[in-house]
DNA sequence: ATGAAAGCGCTAACAT
DNA sequence: ATGTTAGCGCTTTCAT
């Protein structure tokens, strides 16, 4: 079966050398602009290269050169704060002069089965959105390829991990609240999900260092904007003046039910996320809420990727960033209640 | 410089070979199902191969075999219901024995970046998924590799274009608002979003053919929460009993303000949405909708890029996928208004 | 059924 | 500065 030409154009090296009268060492040369080959010749083969639409085919390059400066990226179409970080990735990668191939985790597409796509491209190194999946996976994944996990915490000491601060969030959430007089201030939890249980924490020690020990009361909540509302519902009978919320989503789900009872926002009830994501920031939404830095995220985790490809010794596998509190609408003083 | 090794496994077809003592050539048989080894070989290469924890290396195989057996998928990280086509298309393509490769846009990373980082990596075809851009680059793209476009009307004939029948989508929605007694039903469009003047038509259509053609009232609205809401104001005025959204993300923005300004849904305001995403189907949005079939838009488009690389004869250019009605609980019965 | 050998498009030694 | 040559890991004739 004669290869298919698949209507593509199939211009190589070889193509553009014998256009411009040189060797296909010396395109290699100007293509990848190593020196070692004159400005006119380098004119020359350039010009070459463009009337032929000439395209480096990555996979002969890489194939070659033993390394692939190629970077694996798993995420979620799920999850909206993916997007940003992928954002993040791509110009970290760029900067950093790698490469990044996506391999995305759906509904019908297991993590392990993402992992396995991205490990027959041969990066160097893969980075982990994901926010589930067993990390006995990530072990054994961490022994063919580095790894780093991005925005979830995990045990595992195979890898690196680089995320978000969730205990000095909750303190942010707290304080703020407290600062505008607040002392009846619940936190709706994110369940069983991974972080949950830091955000928790985080929860109680302010309100602990605020002398609001008193006052502390965690209902469970979830991940998603119908968590949010069932846990709006269990608030209502003895509504607090405040609540932090596990993650943006189910802040919206909150407060469109506290809103249908008829509470104001924030006169009644002021109301803390989490994340920043996009809905966060929809003007009819505008919620006060704890950001997280993707762009330092995403930067810390490409230069762990390289680090480790590089073979550069790396003082400490987690790294943790302090997250930032962004102030928008949905919180004020506290009314008299 | 000698070629890192990245810690990874590199582990050959040699190396297995080697271990199962047959030659390369009969592993690469073995490691691709094809005809031409005897079962008792098949079963000592397949356990070589899995003690050495072999994977085969994608690149050199592609890049002997002339073809990629890859498609290309460019996709937004900001649309929600890209999405869902992701998930669509890793399952057709699955089904059909080829691979995919994502290439994201970004705020930062053009549609043109994207689909160069896909050239590199030699895609038998590209599915562009962008619902902006510039039409005359794919007419560029369509002269190197077979491209098909997801979701957007284009113009250009040189490519292929599979979409939903956004006249249709409207046709139902109007239908379904009069079969619920509606009269005085007024259609948010999608500004200068593409695909906006087709639903745009397909309201009107379905006015006049209901006799309703002097209720006609088209407002500028927009593709996000934010321009819902905004158009939701100018509606509030003289509110209709019924609302047919550019999308769902902008019936959302309209039902909070209707919801605000004290009107009930659907008691006083009917609302129905496009698109059938995510956000539509929260519990406490509940968003009567039209859905677009994204299965079978997935399906067609990877049936159709193959045909394409096969260079099998293709009838047309333009697919155009029947959308369906799902009715939640934003439309009801007109109320005595 | 099995193996030897050529070569995909490219890069990296080593020549000149 | 430029050309020659030998592979990277795999698939694919073509022998045996």
């Amino acid at each position: 079966m004669r290869p298919q030409r698949s209507g593509a154009s199939r211009v190589t090296l070889a193509d553009v050398a014998a256009r411009a009268e040189v060797s296909t060492a010396l395109v290699s040369i100007v293509m990848r602009d190593a020196p070692g080959a004159s400005p006119a010749t380098r004119e020359r083969v350039r010009k070459a290269a463009s009337d032929l639409g000439y395209q480096p085919d990555r996979r002969a390059r890489l194939l070659r050169s033993g390394r692939t400066r190629l970077l694996g990226v798993v995420f979620s179409v799920r999850h909206a704060f993916h997007g940003d970080l992928v954002t993040g990735l791509y110009e970290a990668a760029e900067r950093a002069g790698y490469e990044l191939t996506l391999s995305a985790i759906t509904p019908s597409r297991s993590e392990a089965q993402a992992i396995r796509g991205l490990l027959a491209e041969r990066c160097d190194a893969v980075i982990v959105l994901s926010l589930q999946g067993a990390s006995a996976q990530l072990s054994e994944l961490a022994a063919q390829v580095p790894v780093v996990v991005l925005g979830r915490p995990v045990r595992e000491s195979a890898v690196d991990v680089v995320r978000n601060d969730d205990r000095a969030g909750l303190h942010l959430a707290v304080d703020h609240l407290v600062s505008l007089g607040h002392e009846r201030i619940a936190h709706v939890d994110g369940g069983r999900h991974p972080g949950s249980a830091e955000r928790r924490r985080g929860y109680r020690e302010a309100m602990e260092r605020n002398g609001l020990a008193s006052q502390i009361r965690v209902v469970t909540g979830g991940v998603s904007e119908a968590e949010g509302a069932e846990a709006a519902r269990a608030l209502l009978d003895e509504p607090p003046t405040a609540v932090a919320m596990f993650n943006d989503r189910s802040a919206t789900g909150l407060l469109e039910v506290a809103r249908g009872a008829g509470l104001a926002v924030p006169e009644d009830l002021s109301v803390v996320g989490f994340d920043d994501d996009r809905l966060a920031r929809l003007g009819y939404i505008n919620l006060t809420t704890i950001g997280q830095d993707a762009t330092a995220m995403t930067t810390l985790a490409i230069e762990r990727a390289i680090d480790r490809i590089e073979g550069r010794e790396v003082e400490q596998r987690a790294v943790v960033i302090a997250p930032h509190l962004v102030v928008r609408a949905t919180t004020g003083e506290r009314g008299n209640d």
